[in-house]
DNA sequence: TCAAAAGTGTTGTGTGTACACCCATGT
DNA sequence: ACATGGGTGTACACACAACACTTTTGA
């Protein structure tokens, strides 16, 4: 440990990036930004941005999700940090990247600021990314499928109020296959973390049973 | 993304920290070294040392992990960034934490460099650490604990060939409880993995079946 | 023949999966 | 009465847990 002065060495810039994802439209979507700026002008990349010399990483994160999307009060987590040497043309710049899940009631995006654009796009259907967004886009979505298989993370896409079907079209969204309903139900409720909640009666058909979670959403979810 | 210019934002200094797993004695151990300089001087702290601007961050933890134990193929993956302003009182310091395993056949400690000692502790006799590395520490017990609950990752602390005993003591020691015999052999020969080695006879009782993995671990570890 | 560690099978319990029909409501 | 999505139970397969004795070797 080398390190009677931390000035010795040259000093990388450090951004992060933040993978945003959404329920919409019967679809997994992420949230995209063009760039209007060189380099890779006009590609679409991951919103992101340099973390300040006086906020710490979720810190960055928590601002820069809060400029695309207007939120603040949202699942985030830490993904991973990518630091080739030539990840950037402009220079060394190592990224810490983070995942959002938003409900899509929540979402408003910045009309305001500057020119760039933002955009949601289905998981399916990415264009081809700036940077190695690419590979933090891919990384974000297979630590998603797994957190869905081990976690109680899908609430996160759900409003406060919620019914059994929603909660198993976002399963069926993120894994890209149908469960049996019956089972679903059964696994979902045996977890023991829903109340039921008074049934709204305003639909064409027999009206489903509303849910909420017994307790707030952070509580539940562990963070491996 | 205002980026126009990398450098418009004053840059934070990086380092990457390895906590280094092993078993000896018995026991699940890690290693640390002592400080020689302010801050935290005399202190015990997680081995870590600054990013150079032209080395991945991968290929930094590597160096460091090289420079403190001589090893260099060995299991090694990214835990998690650290980056509270006022983590290191000399400054803005953002590191990445990484973790490896080694099996301790595989070490020799430098005795080369600089005056700084180096020493394994047993994890459950952990002294005051400097900086944040405590908590850097815990949570890389959590996600040890957790990668040999659902990788094969245990492989990672033994040589090229073991015995089933061996490779259940290792489970023992870092889940800290007892595994049935029986059960615990069915379970890992099901994985199919393993291929039966020639038995060695020099022990005085029945000698035991040698084994070895079919394939090299990290094709075998899944990295989440 | 003894000490020391290796090796081996069966039974019960719980968890996951497959599968088809009736229910409540609005129109 | 019908269309629409909501809601429910049972049987089978498989994984996991509990449990005790025999085998092989060197001394």
């Amino acid at each position: 440990m080398k390190e009677e002065n931390i000035h010795k060495f040259e000093k990388p810039s450090v951004t992060v990036d933040i993978v945003i994802f959404t329920i919409k439209n019967n679809d997994l979507k992420v949230l995209l930004v063009k760039r209007n700026l060189e380099p890779f002008k006009n590609m679409w990349a991951i919103p992101g941005g340099f973390v300040r010399i006086s906020e710490s990483l979720e810190q960055a994160a928590k601002r820069e999700l809060k400029e695309e999307t207007g939120v603040s009060d949202v699942y985030l987590e830490q993904l991973y940090s990518f630091g080739d040497v030539n990840r950037d043309p402009r220079g060394r710049v190592i990224t810490i990247s983070y995942f959002a899940l938003l409900n899509s009631d929540e979402i408003k995006l910045r009309a305001t600021t500057d020119v760039s654009e933002a955009k949601w796009f289905s998981v399916k259907e990415i264009p081809k990314l700036a940077f190695d967004h690419e590979e933090i886009l891919n990384y974000a979505i297979k630590r998603l499928k797994w957190k869905f298989e081990y976690t109680t993370i899908a609430f996160s896409f759900l409003p406060e109020k919620f019914t059994l079907t929603q909660l198993q079209k976002i399963y069926e969204f993120v894994f890209e296959k149908e469960f049996d309903k019956r089972n679903f139900r059964k696994k979902i409720l045996l977890l023991n973390i829903l109340k039921k909640e008074k049934i709204d009666k305003q639909v064409s058909h027999r009206p489903p049973q509303l849910y909420s979670l017994k307790k707030k959403i952070k509580e539940i979810i562990e963070i491996v």
